[in-house]
DNA sequence: ACTTATTTTAAACAATTGTTTAAAATCGAT
DNA sequence: ATCGATTTTAAACAATTGTTTAAAATAAGT
């Protein structure tokens, strides 16, 4: 008979501890960084013992690794799911930023988590080339220079696109300490204030980018 | 004869190891964030004991507090100067998107520093309350509501209004390290990238703020 | 020169760190 | 029930951590 031990033992794995052990990670690393935090943190939030981590993962700095890729894999991939949409160019924009404040609602913490990894910890170089095809597939670079070409779109370099994009819809959640702290405003008001960004990014970043279609006033 | 003793062992202080201390700790501190230097290596790095930066510095945390704070007041500061300008507001406008990038581009690690710094590390509270009268005080406010009144600027509420600020001249900065391993691009290109991006932010900024007395094409 | 206060150091502290080793428990298949 | 592999644990490891203590060096005042 053949040895179906290994598929059967690794499908069992999938479920079980390993999963529970990097969703754990996720969590505490996210909210204390790579050295803000223990192992022992990490396996006693799952229940289980120090050596336990060391036998699925490595080390502490390989699962931090595999972690900090996944999230990158995630906030690229909550903007290829906009892109892979059949809109044209505006509408887009639109959603793109709507999913993006909708997304990051759901994890505040990833912005600050990812450039605060990438910047120090972990020194292990993560490998990066990945997500440009990634967004490449999407087309929408394409999409992007025919509209330029066409004079529908504002001629600005990609990466400067795609700066405009992030940091308006990134900081906004990353500086919610600074900004409550500054302006002495509690959770409630600061959830308003992103609210109305959200509307207020939307509308500067399509005068902005495609000013002849869309005139007001 | 009076008692200058203290007076004087102040003044010596102040020149000498303290500050040297502090030097070496907001430098570490910056690149490594709290967490993830030591003590000793900070001393090492003045060339001193660690018994002595505890000497002067009652702990390590006490020590990050300090430097995060003078952190968080030079990045006021940076804005304070630009408001207390004699200018039209649109020029003030101009002039804190051009100053901000100039500060950014000397000390580029500060705005993470800070972010990341505000989140987790060093538990003590930081009291930020100061900072608003800070800004207050130089009437920047009551300058864009009363433009906002004569409807020469967009009503937009005044934190929003600092988001759109921050977002825009501190993410590009804080994101180097992503963008460029996003796009695969080096410093030069980064460089070049943040220069055409100082540009497109202060006329995307003008002409949403602006939008009657700016009207371009 | 002597005394006193300030600055600096070496050494030790207990606690915690990431990681490893070897033994125990669990499970699946025969 | 037994065997073999997999999973889990307890214990120990050497190294490093922030902090403290007590003694030495330096500076200042008289």
């Amino acid at each position: 008979m053949f040895n179906f031990a290994a598929l059967k033992t690794n499908m069992k794995k999938d479920v079980s501890t390993e999963q529970k052990i990097k969703d754990a990670a996720r969590k505490v690393f996210m909210t204390k960084g790579f050295s803000g935090c223990t192992t022992r943190e990490i396996a006693k939030s799952v229940g289980i013992n120090v050596a336990l981590l060391n036998y699925y993962f490595r080390s502490k700095g390989k699962l931090f690794e595999l972690i900090l890729e996944a999230a990158l894999s995630d906030f690229i991939e909550s903007m290829v799911d906009v892109f892979q949409q059949d809109l044209p160019l505006e509408d887009k924009t639109r959603m793109l930023i709507d999913k993006e404040f909708e997304f990051l609602r759901k994890h505040p913490e990833l912005p600050l988590f990812i450039h605060a990894g990438l910047n120090q910890e972990s020194d292990a170089e993560l490998d990066q080339s990945k997500f440009l095809g990634r967004l490449h597939k999407t087309g929408i670079f394409e999409e992007c220079e025919k509209a330029q070409a066409q004079g529908h779109m504002r001629k600005v370099n990609m990466i400067n696109v795609t700066l405009l994009f992030m940091s308006n819809c990134h900081f906004p959640i990353m500086s919610k300490k600074l900004i409550c702290g500054i302006y002495q405003i509690d959770d409630n008001e600061h959830e308003a204030r992103l609210n109305e960004h959200k509307e207020i990014v939307k509308e500067m970043l399509i005068n902005y980018l495609f000013p002849n279609t869309n005139k007001h006033a």
